[in-house]
DNA sequence: CTGAAAGCGCTTACAG
DNA sequence: CTGAAAGCGCTTACAG
């Protein structure tokens, strides 16, 4: 052990007085070793008083297993969104002994590949997938088998996948609004006909059609992104088409929706309640009023996939599941009964 | 080459008819090798045709240097704000070849310890230390050398660090309010005593002399976390101090702000106008109307942060340097002239 | 101009 | 019960 070099396996073995193999058996505590009692107290002894600490770029070369794992994003780790995502990911990993190398690849192919490559040649047992919201996606080459998909679906079912369950949520949105004795509801859904949006007009139909109200297509708009189309989109459902409570395709949108109804002189709850979806940090609960919404399960989607990952890596390969987590309704003061007036 | 098996420099020198060290000479462009064209280019033919990719972890054991660094995170990098200052490391990084790990140790001590350990036993070349807010860190041992602290900074400068210029950022924001002619501008400061928080005071306290207005405590309040808080204080700002305009610790608070003025029947900005600080997007964009704040450069502090850090790696370790990284006005809605009648 | 050899720090049959 | 040896896939003096 020259000074200021780390300590290796041979300092332990050399103070302890046996071989560097003896050092590995015991500090692996491989089971079956056999190895005196004595022999490993002295190596215990030696390698804490070194305070040796194993290479593991040393061990990854030799056991071909390096013990980390990849997060492929399209953008979500460094969006306000879903950060829950990513950090379910690594407590899970942290409980496991991994360590989580992180890239954003913005969407893009090109650096999708090659941060594949890299990832490959770097040799981390396996990747986590991860969109920014559910949709299907086309994954990049060369991810090899040890693969999960989060908050997005593949063609086809080769990956465990996890997605929020949308149309079950959509569903309890709506029903909310039911609940409250709305009949005419409007949705405000997204402009691209993502899986989610597909989903959670399905939700909304499935709502209306258990309680008896008929599906009108005339209280569905899309709206493009930004605050402007959906206040307009909002101010449209109510003035032509009389709606009384709307469900938007999420907390933004929702919130596009508040602007249109104030500057149109209109009040939330009284005169129109409104329902997101997201559960959006400082955007549902900094509206006013605080808006009820439907959570995305980002968290427990990310420890799933990472939950899941490790099974696969620690060889349990069998059929690739897809997860759909349950979205909880979040109930907050956005939403009240129709005024008595109908209008 | 075994099938199955990935391709190593062996296979490659096998190809090509030469040895290994030959092979690597050539892949690694090594300046004074002498190896002659012919031998070089059948080198290149062979590792293109077997789409050879180094095993960068037998290169990292080899080479003592494994081209990855850590990011260590107090919450940050799952949390909504300054996700921006990761993207700008991992593009820092991919642009030079680096892998990043990340982790988010919740600001815990002994997570933060373990996870020096465990990263440095995987033998990463350096770390940042990111944290959530500008404020005075403690380092965990064990860091080494090659460390940036980023968002924050040490009590004595052992390593350098980017934190936001507040006090120039908050001098810019009561300055644009007295431009609009206020005279009585409160402040919404943090409750807690950060580095943030005493500096955006210093910055107010700057913009009132350099305009002649004098410093009146009355109108300084601390709020708690929470809308309730800050909106509570704006309103006793507004009816207590007499204040025109209001300089928000953050947006939200300034959000905060928003609703108190609201319930008390007081439009932003006719009655009352409002700058906050962060730009946190969806809340500063998304309020009612648009908020007026000061941008906190999270982009270019993670660039900055990572662009040293590299420096550091590759052997430039001089003075520790502090960057204050500027924070621009962005103008949105909030702000206006005062009331003709002074109210 | 190029190859044989050593070695980075581990782990794992194998031999005794 | 324990050690010597081989080898993971590279890189780097060194020799010729």
């Amino acid at each position: 052990m020259r000074a200021g070099q780390p300590v290796t396996i041979k300092d332990v073995a050399q103070r302890a007085g046996v071989s560097s193999a003896t050092v590995s058996l015991v500090l692996n505590n491989v089971a079956d070793s056999r190895v005196s009692a004595a022999t490993a107290e002295r190596v215990r002894a030696a390698a804490s008083e070194l305070a040796y600490a194993p290479n593991l770029v040393a061990r990854g070369l030799r056991r071909r297993r390096t013990n980390t794992i990849a997060v492929l994003s399209d953008e979500i780790a460094t969006t306000p969104f879903a950060s829950r995502m990513i950090g379910a990911i690594q407590d899970v990993a942290m409980r496991n002994g991994l360590l989580v190398f992180m890239v954003n690849t913005a969407g893009d192919p090109e650096t999708e590949r090659s941060a594949v490559v890299a990832f490959n040649q770097q040799q981390v047992d396996g990747f986590v997938y991860a969109c920014l919201y559910h949709r299907v996606v086309d994954l990049p080459p060369g991810l090899g088998s040890n693969v999960v998909v989060l908050d997005g679906r593949t063609r086809r079912p080769r990956f465990p996948a996890v997605v929020p369950d949308d149309r079950g949520g959509a569903q309890a949105a709506v029903t909310e609004l039911l609940a409250h004795g709305h009949r005419r509801i409007g949705f405000v859904n997204d402009y691209s006909a993502t899986v989610a949006a597909d989903l959670r007009l399905k939700g909304y139909r499935d709502a209306l059609r258990e309680h008896g109200v008929r599906f009108d297509k005339r209280a569905v708009r899309n709206a493009e992104p930004g605050l402007e189309p959906s206040a307009e989109a909002a101010v449209r459902l109510h003035e032509d088409a009389g709606v009384t409570a709307l469900f938007c395709f999420n907390d933004r949108v929702a919130i596009g929706a508040y602007h249109g109804l104030r500057r149109h002189g209109l009040a939330v709850p009284r005169d129109v309640s409104v329902v997101g979806f997201d559960d959006q940090e400082f955007v549902a609960d900094y509206a006013d009023p605080p808006l009820t919404t439907v959570a995305l399960p980002h968290y427990a989607m990310g420890q799933w996939a990472a939950e899941e990952l490790i099974e696969r890596i620690n060889g349990g390969t069998d059929q690739p599941r897809v997860c759909e987590m349950p979205c909880e309704l979040v109930r907050r003061g956005s939403v009240g009964p129709p005024r008595a007036d109908g209008t």
